[in-house]
DNA sequence: AAGTGTGAACCTCTTCACAGCA
DNA sequence: TGCTGTGAAGAGGTTCACACTT
Protein backbone atom coordinates (compact mmCIF):
# COMPACT_ATOMS: atom_id res chain seq x y z
CA UNK A 1 0.00 0.00 0.00
CA UNK A 2 2.89 2.17 0.59
CA UNK A 3 4.28 1.42 -3.38
CA UNK A 4 1.40 3.82 -4.91
CA UNK A 5 4.19 5.76 -6.48
CA UNK A 6 5.70 2.60 -8.33
CA UNK A 7 1.92 1.96 -9.34
CA UNK A 8 1.68 5.52 -10.93
CA UNK A 9 4.44 4.14 -13.03
CA UNK A 10 3.31 1.26 -14.17
CA UNK A 11 -0.04 2.55 -15.48
CA UNK A 12 0.74 6.13 -16.56
CA UNK A 13 2.89 7.56 -19.58
CA UNK A 14 4.10 10.54 -20.03
CA UNK A 15 1.68 11.56 -22.40
CA UNK A 16 -0.85 10.80 -19.90
CA UNK A 17 0.76 13.11 -17.22
CA UNK A 18 0.41 15.58 -20.51
CA UNK A 19 -3.11 14.98 -20.57
CA UNK A 20 -4.22 15.46 -16.47
CA UNK A 21 -1.98 18.84 -16.32
CA UNK A 22 -4.35 19.87 -18.99
CA UNK A 23 -7.29 18.54 -17.94
CA UNK A 24 -6.50 20.17 -14.44
CA UNK A 25 -6.09 23.53 -16.10
CA UNK A 26 -9.29 23.30 -18.00
CA UNK A 27 -11.00 22.48 -14.61
CA UNK A 28 -9.86 25.75 -12.92
CA UNK A 29 -10.94 27.81 -15.58
CA UNK A 30 -14.65 26.05 -15.60
CA UNK A 31 -14.51 26.11 -11.99
CA UNK A 32 -13.95 30.12 -11.81
CA UNK A 33 -16.83 30.07 -14.04
CA UNK A 34 -19.13 28.38 -11.54
CA UNK A 35 -19.73 25.32 -14.26
CA UNK A 36 -20.49 22.18 -12.02
CA UNK A 37 -20.17 19.25 -14.03
CA UNK A 38 -18.47 18.92 -17.48
CA UNK A 39 -18.98 15.44 -20.13
CA UNK A 40 -15.77 13.92 -21.27
CA UNK A 41 -17.07 15.06 -25.21
CA UNK A 42 -16.29 18.69 -23.68
CA UNK A 43 -13.06 18.07 -22.18
CA UNK A 44 -12.01 16.49 -24.77
CA UNK A 45 -13.06 19.52 -27.20
CA UNK A 46 -11.40 22.13 -24.67
CA UNK A 47 -8.20 19.90 -24.70
CA UNK A 48 -7.96 18.80 -28.00
CA UNK A 49 -8.69 14.76 -27.66
CA UNK A 50 -11.05 12.45 -28.43
CA UNK A 51 -13.95 11.65 -25.38
CA UNK A 52 -13.17 7.91 -25.32
CA UNK A 53 -9.07 9.22 -24.43
CA UNK A 54 -10.71 11.47 -21.85
CA UNK A 55 -12.88 8.70 -20.20
CA UNK A 56 -9.79 6.50 -20.91
CA UNK A 57 -7.40 9.13 -18.67
CA UNK A 58 -9.43 9.65 -16.06
CA UNK A 59 -10.44 5.92 -15.76
CA UNK A 60 -6.70 5.36 -14.98
CA UNK A 61 -6.67 7.51 -12.14
CA UNK A 62 -9.91 5.86 -10.79
CA UNK A 63 -11.99 8.60 -10.64
CA UNK A 64 -15.37 7.99 -11.90
CA UNK A 65 -18.33 10.02 -13.62
CA UNK A 66 -21.82 9.44 -13.67
CA UNK A 67 -23.74 9.04 -16.86
CA UNK A 68 -25.95 11.30 -15.92
CA UNK A 69 -23.91 14.29 -14.61
CA UNK A 70 -20.72 13.19 -16.42
CA UNK A 71 -17.82 14.35 -14.07
CA UNK A 72 -18.14 16.52 -11.24
CA UNK A 73 -15.85 19.81 -11.53
CA UNK A 74 -14.74 20.11 -8.22
CA UNK A 75 -14.18 16.71 -7.41
CA UNK A 76 -12.32 15.87 -10.66
CA UNK A 77 -9.91 18.50 -10.38
CA UNK A 78 -9.41 17.74 -6.58
CA UNK A 79 -9.04 14.13 -7.53
CA UNK A 80 -6.59 15.02 -10.62
CA UNK A 81 -4.65 17.21 -7.98
CA UNK A 82 -4.17 14.62 -5.46
CA UNK A 83 -2.63 12.37 -8.24
CA UNK A 84 -0.34 14.70 -9.62
CA UNK A 85 0.44 16.82 -6.76
CA UNK A 86 2.97 15.56 -3.48
CA UNK A 87 1.39 15.83 -0.95
CA UNK A 88 3.35 18.01 0.84
CA UNK A 89 4.10 20.27 -1.23
CA UNK A 90 7.47 20.37 -3.58
CA UNK A 91 10.21 23.24 -3.15
CA UNK A 92 11.97 24.34 -6.29
CA UNK A 93 14.85 26.24 -7.30
CA UNK A 94 15.73 28.57 -10.09
CA UNK A 95 19.03 28.08 -11.49
CA UNK A 96 20.18 31.45 -13.60
CA UNK A 97 18.27 34.61 -12.93
CA UNK A 98 18.86 36.40 -16.32
CA UNK A 99 16.05 36.65 -18.88
CA UNK A 100 14.76 32.98 -18.82
CA UNK A 101 14.91 33.02 -15.07
CA UNK A 102 13.15 36.02 -14.54
CA UNK A 103 10.61 34.44 -17.16
CA UNK A 104 10.12 31.24 -15.58
CA UNK A 105 9.96 33.21 -11.81
CA UNK A 106 7.10 35.77 -13.35
CA UNK A 107 5.08 32.84 -14.57
CA UNK A 108 5.61 30.10 -12.02
CA UNK A 109 5.43 32.37 -8.98
CA UNK A 110 2.42 31.54 -6.80
CA UNK A 111 0.32 29.51 -9.31
CA UNK A 112 0.13 26.64 -7.63
CA UNK A 113 0.00 26.18 -3.76
CA UNK A 114 1.78 22.92 -3.92
CA UNK A 115 4.98 24.26 -5.97
CA UNK A 116 6.99 26.54 -3.69
CA UNK A 117 10.17 28.51 -5.75
CA UNK A 118 11.98 28.71 -2.46
CA UNK A 119 15.42 30.18 -3.63
CA UNK A 120 17.54 31.84 -7.00
CA UNK A 121 20.68 31.34 -7.63
CA UNK A 122 23.15 33.55 -9.53
CA UNK A 123 26.74 34.74 -9.62
CA UNK A 124 26.23 38.32 -10.58
CA UNK A 125 26.81 40.73 -6.79
CA UNK A 126 24.00 43.10 -8.27
CA UNK A 127 21.18 40.21 -7.79
CA UNK A 128 22.87 38.02 -5.00
CA UNK A 129 20.52 38.72 -1.98
CA UNK A 130 18.22 41.04 -3.90
CA UNK A 131 14.38 39.62 -3.55
CA UNK A 132 12.52 38.90 -6.35
CA UNK A 133 9.05 38.19 -6.57
CA UNK A 134 9.18 37.38 -3.09
CA UNK A 135 12.28 34.79 -4.32
CA UNK A 136 15.65 35.11 -2.62
CA UNK A 137 18.67 34.49 -5.18
CA UNK A 138 21.92 33.14 -3.30
CA UNK A 139 25.05 33.05 -5.17
CA UNK A 140 25.63 29.50 -6.52
CA UNK A 141 28.33 28.89 -4.48
CA UNK A 142 25.62 28.22 -1.47
CA UNK A 143 23.95 25.54 -3.91
CA UNK A 144 24.55 22.68 -1.47
CA UNK A 145 23.33 24.62 1.96
CA UNK A 146 20.44 26.13 0.60
CA UNK A 147 19.40 23.11 -1.35
CA UNK A 148 19.73 20.90 1.89
CA UNK A 149 18.47 23.16 4.07
CA UNK A 150 15.40 24.30 2.12
CA UNK A 151 14.48 20.30 1.20
CA UNK A 152 14.58 21.43 -2.25
CA UNK A 153 13.57 18.54 -4.34
CA UNK A 154 13.52 20.02 -7.98
CA UNK A 155 15.36 22.51 -10.34
CA UNK A 156 14.79 24.95 -13.08
CA UNK A 157 18.14 25.06 -15.01
CA UNK A 158 18.35 28.58 -17.18
CA UNK A 159 22.20 29.09 -16.91
CA UNK A 160 24.71 29.24 -19.82
CA UNK A 161 24.71 25.56 -21.38
CA UNK A 162 28.60 25.37 -20.69
CA UNK A 163 27.89 25.27 -16.98
CA UNK A 164 25.29 23.55 -16.47
CA UNK A 165 26.64 19.65 -16.16
CA UNK A 166 28.67 21.07 -13.55
CA UNK A 167 25.95 22.87 -11.68
CA UNK A 168 23.78 19.26 -12.28
CA UNK A 169 26.02 17.12 -10.56
CA UNK A 170 26.38 19.61 -7.19
CA UNK A 171 22.57 19.85 -7.74
CA UNK A 172 22.17 16.33 -7.59
CA UNK A 173 24.62 15.59 -4.59
CA UNK A 174 22.73 18.08 -2.66
CA UNK A 175 19.26 15.74 -3.06
CA UNK A 176 17.86 17.32 -6.02
CA UNK A 177 15.29 14.74 -8.17
CA UNK A 178 14.07 16.79 -10.96
CA UNK A 179 15.28 18.82 -13.03
CA UNK A 180 13.41 21.56 -15.70
CA UNK A 181 16.70 21.39 -18.27
CA UNK A 182 16.39 24.96 -20.29
CA UNK A 183 20.27 24.66 -21.31
CA UNK A 184 21.10 22.62 -24.78
CA UNK A 185 23.10 20.26 -23.12
CA UNK A 186 22.23 16.53 -22.77
CA UNK A 187 22.58 15.99 -18.96
CA UNK A 188 24.08 12.63 -17.50
CA UNK A 189 22.54 12.06 -14.57
CA UNK A 190 21.87 8.68 -11.85
CA UNK A 191 18.93 7.15 -13.09
CA UNK A 192 16.96 7.91 -10.11
CA UNK A 193 17.01 11.78 -11.35
CA UNK A 194 14.32 12.97 -13.76
CA UNK A 195 15.47 15.02 -16.85
CA UNK A 196 12.51 17.13 -18.76
CA UNK A 197 14.43 18.67 -21.35
CA UNK A 198 13.02 22.00 -23.00
CA UNK A 199 15.54 23.32 -25.52
CA UNK A 200 13.80 26.38 -27.49
CA UNK A 201 16.13 25.84 -30.15
CA UNK A 202 14.51 22.07 -30.81
CA UNK A 203 11.07 23.63 -29.67
CA UNK A 204 11.57 26.35 -32.68
CA UNK A 205 13.44 23.86 -35.32
CA UNK A 206 10.06 21.75 -34.75
CA UNK A 207 7.58 24.06 -35.09
CA UNK A 208 8.88 25.00 -38.38
CA UNK A 209 9.50 21.71 -39.48
CA UNK A 210 5.74 20.92 -39.17
CA UNK A 211 5.07 24.68 -40.42
CA UNK A 212 5.94 23.59 -43.82
CA UNK A 213 3.81 20.73 -44.08
CA UNK A 214 0.04 20.50 -43.88
CA UNK A 215 -2.55 19.33 -41.63
CA UNK A 216 -0.58 17.52 -39.29
CA UNK A 217 -1.22 17.75 -35.63
CA UNK A 218 1.86 16.52 -33.58
CA UNK B 1 8.27 14.53 -57.04
CA UNK B 2 6.82 17.75 -55.55
CA UNK B 3 4.76 16.41 -53.12
CA UNK B 4 8.27 15.63 -50.57
CA UNK B 5 6.79 17.24 -48.04
CA UNK B 6 3.74 15.02 -47.66
CA UNK B 7 5.75 11.72 -47.44
CA UNK B 8 7.80 13.59 -44.92
CA UNK B 9 4.01 13.17 -42.90
CA UNK B 10 3.42 10.27 -43.63
CA UNK B 11 6.46 8.30 -42.32
CA UNK B 12 7.81 10.80 -39.65
CA UNK B 13 6.31 11.36 -36.31
CA UNK B 14 6.78 14.27 -33.61
CA UNK B 15 8.82 12.06 -31.95
CA UNK B 16 10.80 11.09 -35.03
CA UNK B 17 11.68 14.43 -35.49
CA UNK B 18 12.62 15.50 -32.19
CA UNK B 19 15.31 12.72 -32.41
CA UNK B 20 16.59 14.06 -35.41
CA UNK B 21 17.12 17.65 -34.21
CA UNK B 22 18.81 15.71 -31.59
CA UNK B 23 21.32 13.83 -33.28
CA UNK B 24 21.92 17.04 -35.59
CA UNK B 25 22.76 18.66 -32.56
CA UNK B 26 25.12 15.90 -31.48
CA UNK B 27 26.84 15.80 -35.09
CA UNK B 28 27.48 19.66 -35.13
CA UNK B 29 28.99 19.04 -31.91
CA UNK B 30 31.37 15.90 -33.78
CA UNK B 31 31.77 17.95 -36.91
CA UNK B 32 33.61 20.69 -34.63
CA UNK B 33 35.58 18.28 -32.97
CA UNK B 34 36.81 16.85 -36.07
CA UNK B 35 35.35 13.71 -35.61
CA UNK B 36 34.91 11.82 -39.31
CA UNK B 37 31.94 9.43 -38.47
CA UNK B 38 29.96 7.51 -35.95
CA UNK B 39 28.24 4.63 -35.08
CA UNK B 40 25.18 4.16 -34.40
CA UNK B 41 25.78 2.75 -30.96
CA UNK B 42 27.55 6.12 -30.33
CA UNK B 43 25.28 8.29 -31.59
CA UNK B 44 22.73 6.05 -29.41
CA UNK B 45 24.44 6.78 -26.35
CA UNK B 46 24.71 10.42 -26.79
CA UNK B 47 20.97 10.79 -27.07
CA UNK B 48 19.99 8.29 -25.10
CA UNK B 49 18.82 5.82 -27.28
CA UNK B 50 19.03 2.69 -28.47
CA UNK B 51 21.08 1.28 -31.61
CA UNK B 52 18.03 0.08 -33.58
CA UNK B 53 16.60 3.65 -32.91
CA UNK B 54 19.23 5.27 -34.20
CA UNK B 55 19.47 2.83 -37.30
CA UNK B 56 15.58 2.89 -38.26
CA UNK B 57 15.34 6.90 -37.96
CA UNK B 58 18.16 7.26 -40.22
CA UNK B 59 16.94 4.92 -42.57
CA UNK B 60 13.62 6.68 -42.44
CA UNK B 61 15.44 9.89 -43.80
CA UNK B 62 17.10 8.00 -46.03
CA UNK B 63 20.53 8.08 -45.19
CA UNK B 64 22.52 5.03 -46.00
CA UNK B 65 25.89 4.15 -43.38
CA UNK B 66 28.24 1.43 -44.15
CA UNK B 67 29.25 -1.15 -42.13
CA UNK B 68 32.93 -0.11 -42.18
CA UNK B 69 32.89 3.51 -41.13
CA UNK B 70 28.91 3.69 -39.93
CA UNK B 71 27.94 7.23 -40.79
CA UNK B 72 29.85 10.15 -42.16
CA UNK B 73 29.21 12.78 -39.97
CA UNK B 74 29.92 16.18 -42.41
CA UNK B 75 27.43 13.45 -44.69
CA UNK B 76 24.70 12.77 -42.23
CA UNK B 77 24.68 16.37 -40.11
CA UNK B 78 23.93 17.48 -43.77
CA UNK B 79 21.54 15.25 -44.95
CA UNK B 80 19.01 15.43 -41.80
CA UNK B 81 19.75 19.60 -42.50
CA UNK B 82 18.37 18.89 -45.83
CA UNK B 83 15.49 17.25 -44.58
CA UNK B 84 14.11 18.79 -41.56
CA UNK B 85 15.21 22.54 -43.11
CA UNK B 86 13.00 24.70 -45.85
CA UNK B 87 15.49 24.85 -48.62
CA UNK B 88 15.09 28.70 -48.65
CA UNK B 89 15.21 29.46 -45.27
CA UNK B 90 12.40 30.44 -42.67
CA UNK B 91 11.38 33.41 -41.70
CA UNK B 92 10.29 34.19 -37.59
CA UNK B 93 8.93 36.98 -35.56
CA UNK B 94 8.94 37.51 -31.77
CA UNK B 95 5.73 38.64 -30.07
CA UNK B 96 6.59 40.26 -26.91
CA UNK B 97 9.93 41.43 -25.53
CA UNK B 98 9.39 40.49 -22.09
CA UNK B 99 11.82 38.29 -20.10
CA UNK B 100 10.56 35.81 -22.04
CA UNK B 101 10.83 37.58 -25.94
CA UNK B 102 14.53 38.64 -24.41
CA UNK B 103 15.11 34.84 -23.15
CA UNK B 104 14.45 33.65 -26.92
CA UNK B 105 16.01 35.99 -28.94
CA UNK B 106 18.92 35.57 -26.94
CA UNK B 107 19.11 32.00 -27.46
CA UNK B 108 17.91 31.40 -30.86
CA UNK B 109 19.34 33.88 -32.40
CA UNK B 110 22.10 33.48 -35.50
CA UNK B 111 21.58 29.82 -34.22
CA UNK B 112 21.12 28.49 -37.51
CA UNK B 113 21.74 30.57 -40.83
CA UNK B 114 18.20 28.78 -41.95
CA UNK B 115 16.49 30.12 -39.59
CA UNK B 116 15.85 34.20 -39.29
CA UNK B 117 14.55 36.27 -36.74
CA UNK B 118 12.80 38.89 -39.18
CA UNK B 119 11.27 40.88 -36.36
CA UNK B 120 9.91 41.35 -32.55
CA UNK B 121 6.94 42.86 -31.93
CA UNK B 122 6.30 44.43 -28.23
CA UNK B 123 3.61 47.52 -27.04
CA UNK B 124 6.01 49.23 -25.00
CA UNK B 125 7.06 52.48 -26.41
CA UNK B 126 10.66 52.05 -25.13
CA UNK B 127 11.26 49.01 -26.65
CA UNK B 128 9.45 50.09 -30.40
CA UNK B 129 12.18 51.15 -32.86
CA UNK B 130 15.03 50.17 -31.08
CA UNK B 131 16.80 47.16 -32.29
CA UNK B 132 17.66 44.09 -29.64
CA UNK B 133 20.52 41.44 -30.79
CA UNK B 134 19.97 42.88 -34.47
CA UNK B 135 16.29 42.61 -34.57
CA UNK B 136 14.13 45.25 -34.59
CA UNK B 137 11.10 46.16 -32.46
CA UNK B 138 8.00 46.92 -33.85
CA UNK B 139 4.83 48.11 -32.58
CA UNK B 140 2.28 45.46 -32.40
CA UNK B 141 -0.65 47.29 -34.62
CA UNK B 142 1.82 46.63 -37.23
CA UNK B 143 2.02 43.03 -37.38
CA UNK B 144 0.42 42.50 -40.52
CA UNK B 145 2.23 44.71 -42.47
CA UNK B 146 5.37 43.97 -41.47
CA UNK B 147 4.13 39.68 -41.32
CA UNK B 148 3.23 40.09 -44.91
CA UNK B 149 6.46 42.14 -46.13
CA UNK B 150 8.54 40.02 -44.35
CA UNK B 151 7.14 36.53 -45.78
CA UNK B 152 7.46 35.75 -42.19
CA UNK B 153 6.14 31.78 -41.68
CA UNK B 154 6.72 31.46 -37.92
CA UNK B 155 5.52 33.22 -34.58
CA UNK B 156 6.80 32.67 -31.09
CA UNK B 157 4.21 33.78 -28.48
CA UNK B 158 6.00 35.70 -25.40
CA UNK B 159 2.86 37.48 -24.51
CA UNK B 160 0.76 37.92 -21.67
CA UNK B 161 -2.21 34.76 -22.29
CA UNK B 162 -5.10 37.21 -21.48
CA UNK B 163 -4.11 38.78 -25.66
CA UNK B 164 -2.86 35.48 -27.55
CA UNK B 165 -5.71 34.58 -29.24
CA UNK B 166 -6.23 38.03 -30.82
CA UNK B 167 -3.27 38.34 -31.37
CA UNK B 168 -2.63 34.53 -33.10
CA UNK B 169 -6.11 35.55 -35.35
CA UNK B 170 -4.10 38.46 -37.22
CA UNK B 171 -0.99 36.28 -37.22
CA UNK B 172 -2.41 33.77 -39.01
CA UNK B 173 -4.43 35.95 -41.07
CA UNK B 174 -1.44 37.15 -42.48
CA UNK B 175 0.31 34.10 -43.55
CA UNK B 176 2.07 32.56 -40.73
CA UNK B 177 1.33 28.95 -40.66
CA UNK B 178 3.49 27.85 -37.48
CA UNK B 179 3.50 28.97 -33.71
CA UNK B 180 5.60 28.36 -30.99
CA UNK B 181 3.30 29.05 -27.86
CA UNK B 182 4.70 29.99 -24.69
CA UNK B 183 1.40 31.06 -23.52
CA UNK B 184 -1.02 29.01 -21.63
CA UNK B 185 -3.56 29.09 -23.62
CA UNK B 186 -5.15 26.30 -25.62
CA UNK B 187 -4.99 28.41 -28.70
CA UNK B 188 -7.80 27.77 -31.97
CA UNK B 189 -7.12 27.75 -35.31
CA UNK B 190 -7.37 26.85 -38.66
CA UNK B 191 -6.04 23.24 -39.49
CA UNK B 192 -3.32 23.99 -41.91
CA UNK B 193 -1.71 25.63 -38.71
CA UNK B 194 0.71 23.93 -36.52
CA UNK B 195 1.06 24.89 -32.62
CA UNK B 196 3.53 23.64 -31.03
CA UNK B 197 2.47 24.42 -26.97
CA UNK B 198 5.56 24.89 -24.50
CA UNK B 199 3.54 25.71 -21.24
CA UNK B 200 6.35 26.47 -18.19
CA UNK B 201 3.92 25.48 -15.84
CA UNK B 202 3.05 22.30 -17.97
CA UNK B 203 6.87 21.29 -17.78
CA UNK B 204 7.56 22.17 -14.53
CA UNK B 205 4.39 20.45 -12.82
CA UNK B 206 5.44 17.46 -15.09
CA UNK B 207 9.33 17.46 -13.75
CA UNK B 208 7.59 17.74 -10.42
CA UNK B 209 5.82 14.52 -10.88
CA UNK B 210 8.56 12.22 -11.99
CA UNK B 211 10.69 13.81 -9.82
CA UNK B 212 8.60 11.86 -6.99
CA UNK B 213 8.51 8.72 -8.57
CA UNK B 214 12.01 6.98 -9.21
CA UNK B 215 13.99 5.12 -12.38
CA UNK B 216 11.73 6.65 -14.81
CA UNK B 217 12.86 8.43 -18.14
CA UNK B 218 9.69 10.21 -20.11
C1' DA C 1 34.77 -9.33 -36.90
C1' DA C 2 31.85 -5.72 -36.32
C1' DG C 3 29.07 -2.84 -38.36
C1' DT C 4 24.40 -1.60 -41.18
C1' DG C 5 19.49 -2.39 -43.03
C1' DT C 6 15.24 -4.27 -42.20
C1' DG C 7 11.17 -7.78 -41.81
C1' DA C 8 8.86 -9.36 -38.11
C1' DA C 9 7.71 -9.58 -33.34
C1' DC C 10 6.63 -7.05 -29.60
C1' DC C 11 4.88 -3.61 -26.82
C1' DT C 12 2.32 0.70 -26.01
C1' DC C 13 -1.19 3.89 -26.85
C1' DT C 14 -5.62 5.16 -29.03
C1' DT C 15 -10.07 4.34 -30.71
C1' DC C 16 -14.15 1.51 -31.33
C1' DA C 17 -18.24 -0.32 -29.93
C1' DC C 18 -21.30 -1.74 -26.83
C1' DA C 19 -23.02 -3.22 -22.09
C1' DG C 20 -24.75 -0.98 -18.17
C1' DC C 21 -26.78 2.73 -15.87
C1' DA C 22 -29.79 6.62 -14.16
C1' DT D 1 -32.02 8.73 -24.19
C1' DG D 2 -27.36 9.88 -23.70
C1' DC D 3 -23.95 9.34 -20.92
C1' DT D 4 -19.85 6.42 -18.58
C1' DG D 5 -16.66 2.34 -18.19
C1' DT D 6 -14.14 -0.92 -20.52
C1' DG D 7 -12.78 -5.32 -23.27
C1' DA D 8 -11.13 -5.83 -27.66
C1' DA D 9 -9.46 -4.27 -32.01
C1' DG D 10 -6.51 -1.28 -34.33
C1' DA D 11 -2.56 1.92 -35.02
C1' DG D 12 1.73 3.37 -34.04
C1' DG D 13 6.33 3.08 -32.21
C1' DT D 14 10.34 0.27 -30.62
C1' DT D 15 13.28 -3.56 -30.37
C1' DC D 16 14.91 -8.07 -31.90
C1' DA D 17 17.49 -10.86 -34.66
C1' DC D 18 19.71 -11.99 -38.54
C1' DA D 19 21.10 -11.57 -43.53
C1' DC D 20 24.30 -8.79 -45.70
C1' DT D 21 28.55 -5.93 -46.36
C1' DT D 22 33.50 -4.88 -46.30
Amino acid sequence: MKNETIDKVKKISSKNIDRLIIYRKILNKLRKEGIASVYSHKLAFLSGNTPAQVRRDLMDIGYHGTPVHGYKVNELYDSISSYLDSPTGTHVAILGLGHLGHAVLDYCYNRRDKIRIEAAFDIDPFKVGRVFNGCRCYHIDDIEQIVRSRSIKVAILAIPTKDAQKIVDRLVRSGVKGILNYTSLQLSVESDVYVENNDMMLSLEKTIFFSTVSDNKN
